[in-house]
DNA sequence: AATGTACGCAACCGCTCGAAA
DNA sequence: TTTTCGAGCGGTTGCGTACAT
């Protein structure tokens, strides 16, 4: 399985236009997915990884090329604070952007800087291009799934030391899933003391994030980063006909359980 | 103008996960 | 319950281009 490329004697590299054209017209026809189907279907020498992935991260629909922009960058920081090199989860929150794209932008602009300054520095403060970016090494969190629990949804409870329970109703089969997440460090003090606390480190989690987004936020646009992805993205998900959205524009949003619940606290 | 170096991006590789048999 | 296999992900590589000398 997962045959290297190479040992079927199947073209390598660069794509040609030609072979764009068939993909596409391949996808277009028969739709995503059944990639081992797609060299076949679209009469192309190429493995099947390497279809997919010339769809995903080059024709596929809405994809953004270019320069990122300010909320992104800013988005991409606040994400990667919360989930490390979780590119294709990041990549979801960012319209018409790949993990691949994610993942490149980061290795280019932050990875180096990370490294420079991983051991404690004096001044965690770099200058990015033309902006003054704080990155700094966090404790990841990785969300993971649990059984349901009949706990109301929206509802979000300390279990243990090192995890909180949140729950969130599945747009599905509208079950409520319960999450579980783990974190370095539980609240201690009065936020530890009502259901709500969970909720509160979140926010408070977040809140560290500003302090990169306020530094960010020295150029000309009015609204927030966040303010702005929420007018492009949320209607959809907020009057619940996110499975609407076309599939190039997909961002994957059941993917990651705790969607719902970033989303909330990232507003 | 020629050459060397650094950077950015597209693509590949290998591993893991999850669904199906 | 176990095995198999397809799909997806993150890390890495290599090529093309821009920039510096």
């Amino acid at each position: 399985m997962n045959t290297p490329c190479a040992s079927l004697g199947v073209r390598k590299g660069s794509w040609t236009e030609q072979e764009d054209f068939l993909l596409r017209k391949c996808i277009q026809t028969y739709g995503e997915g059944k990639w081992h189907l797609v060299p076949a279907r679209a009469g192309l020498n190429r493995c099947r990884k390497s279809c997919r992935l010339r769809w995903l991260n080059y024709l596929r629909p809405h994809i953004k090329r270019g320069d990122f922009a300010p909320d992104e960058v800013d988005l991409i920081l606040r994400l990667h604070k919360l989930l490390g090199n979780r590119w294709s989860l990041i990549a979801g929150r960012l319209p018409g952007r790949t993990a691949n794209d994610v993942k490149n932008y980061w290795n280019t602009h932050f990875q180096k800087k990370l490294n420079i300054i991983a051991p404690p520095p004096p001044s965690p403060h770099l200058q990015i291009k033309h902006k003054s970016i704080a990155v700094t090494k966090n404790e990841i969190i990785r969300p993971q799934p649990r059984n349901f629990s009949n706990v109301e949804k929206n509802n979000s409870h300390w279990c243990n030391n090192k995890s909180m329970i949140t729950n969130t109703l599945d747009k599905h089969d509208k079950r409520c899933k319960e999450i579980v997440v783990t974190i370095s460090e539980k609240p201690t003090g009065e936020n530890a003391s009502s259901i709500d606390d969970g909720v509160q480190w979140w926010t408070n989690l977040l809140e560290n994030c500003n302090e990169i987004e306020e530094e960010v936020a020295v150029t000309n646009f009015e609204k927030t980063p966040i303010m702005l992805l929420h007018e492009e993205i949320s209607p959809p998900l907020i009057n619940g006909e996110g499975n609407s959205m076309q599939q190039g524009q997909s961002h994957d949003w059941d993917d990651f359980s705790t969607d719902i619940d970033l989303w909330n606290l990232l507003n």
